[in-house]
DNA sequence: TAATTTAATTACCCGTTGTTCAAAATTTTC
DNA sequence: GAAAATTTTGAACAACGGGTAATTAAATTA
């Protein structure tokens, strides 16, 4: 349980930014784990012993909590695609490096909600996010693409399997326990040999 | 468009099973997209132009609604299950063909819920549910431990393996669209393709 | 056409939840 | 220690959503 140190973060010091941070982190696991809607603010509040009302000392709404979340998330998603397009290397490598940066990344910061229940949100928050989330998908896409023409990946349809990568990687969030016997480290590498290399076997075998 | 059919189905006559498998339907749709707690009664019940009252002459509640939605997937894919086991075929084979059938079954039934929400579900329908989840999930990676066994399959972790790939499963219902230009085989053909053969280009090439 | 069954509606109840406001409690500053 | 700034609370509101009861409308049967 790590509710001990949160809880000492709202202990009447004034660290505003802090305690905003740690509402925003704690939001978006449960955010994951139960959708936006079935998660109330109330249950937020409770995680810190707190009052519901006092959220809003840190927060302007729920909604505001949410376009949070997602900008967490794309913020470090777009730092992870700037570092992968800047780098000399492959379609293959760039489509490792990115999934790894993302897996890594997502989960130590602390689990950002990429619930794709982003309707709820203010109509200027929703095309803000989803252009760019598209954007992010697209330049996917596009890796892709390079790495057929680079001869480096299979020519496989670039936007499906862009779409099948990341529902892969936005699924992991569902099921990964920190406190479990599995590292992120053995997730990412699971995953990128899966994707990479495929389940079958590549062993020179009698059959 | 297909509310205009389903409008017909409530102009009155009398088949109470079909208009009842037309509200699973679209509630499992809606489910999906938006997620449980988002879709309300009532919008349900705008797409049919009936009033909310009226769905509960076809179904007792909310949660078993949602109830039925699982039961419809978990009848379809523990079909499929049952038929795969049956085979005569190596660990690969077996991974394919579920997926395969999944895909096919899955969306050519109607779209069918498996957004992991079930936590709202009565207790004893939880605890039934989540059991025979759990079941397909250790049947799966067991067929990955026989592959492994057999050599069709890479040696990887089972149990790691079978979360990533029921996650890009899961996750197919979110973006696929029976009114876009992907088939449904299209999809199933690069879901297979990805994760037998990965993403890496066999084909010899100097560079 | 009358009686009965089946369908669907309107109106309403009630609990939950996001949100606001004024007031209280705490910390910091002087 | 008093005053000011910051943090938290409790109470109350409004909206919404699930569910029920009484009622009307339509269709079937006789």
């Amino acid at each position: 349980m790590k509710n001990r140190a949160d809880k000492n973060v709202f202990d009447r010091r004034r660290d505003h930014d802090a305690k905003r941070e740690a509402v925003l982190r704690i939001a978006a696991e449960m955010f994951n784990k139960r959708g936006y809607a079935a998660t109330s603010l109330d249950e937020i509040a409770q995680h810190f012993s707190i009052s519901k009302t006092a959220l809003y000392y840190y927060v302007e709404s729920k909604p505001v909590l949410l376009q949070m979340c997602y900008e967490l998330t794309l913020n470090l998603c777009e730092q992870v695609m700037v570092d992968v397009l800047a780098s000399n290397s492959s379609g293959v490598e760039k489509i490792e490096a990115y999934f790894r940066g993302v897996i890594a990344g997502v989960l130590k910061t602390g689990p950002v909600a990429i619930v794709h229940e982003f309707a709820t949100l203010p109509k200027d928050a929703f095309d803000q996010i989803h252009s760019r989330a598209r954007m992010l998908d697209s330049k996917l896409a596009a890796i892709i693409e390079t790495g057929i023409a680079d001869g480096s990946i299979a020519e496989v349809p670039p936007k499906l399997t862009e779409l099948i990568l990341m529902g892969a990687n936005n699924w992991i969030q569902r099921w990964y326990n920190p406190e479990g016997d599995k590292t992120l480290e053995e997730v990412a590498d699971c995953f990128i040999f899966l994707f990479v290399n495929g389940l079958k076997s590549r062993t020179i075998k009698a059959d």
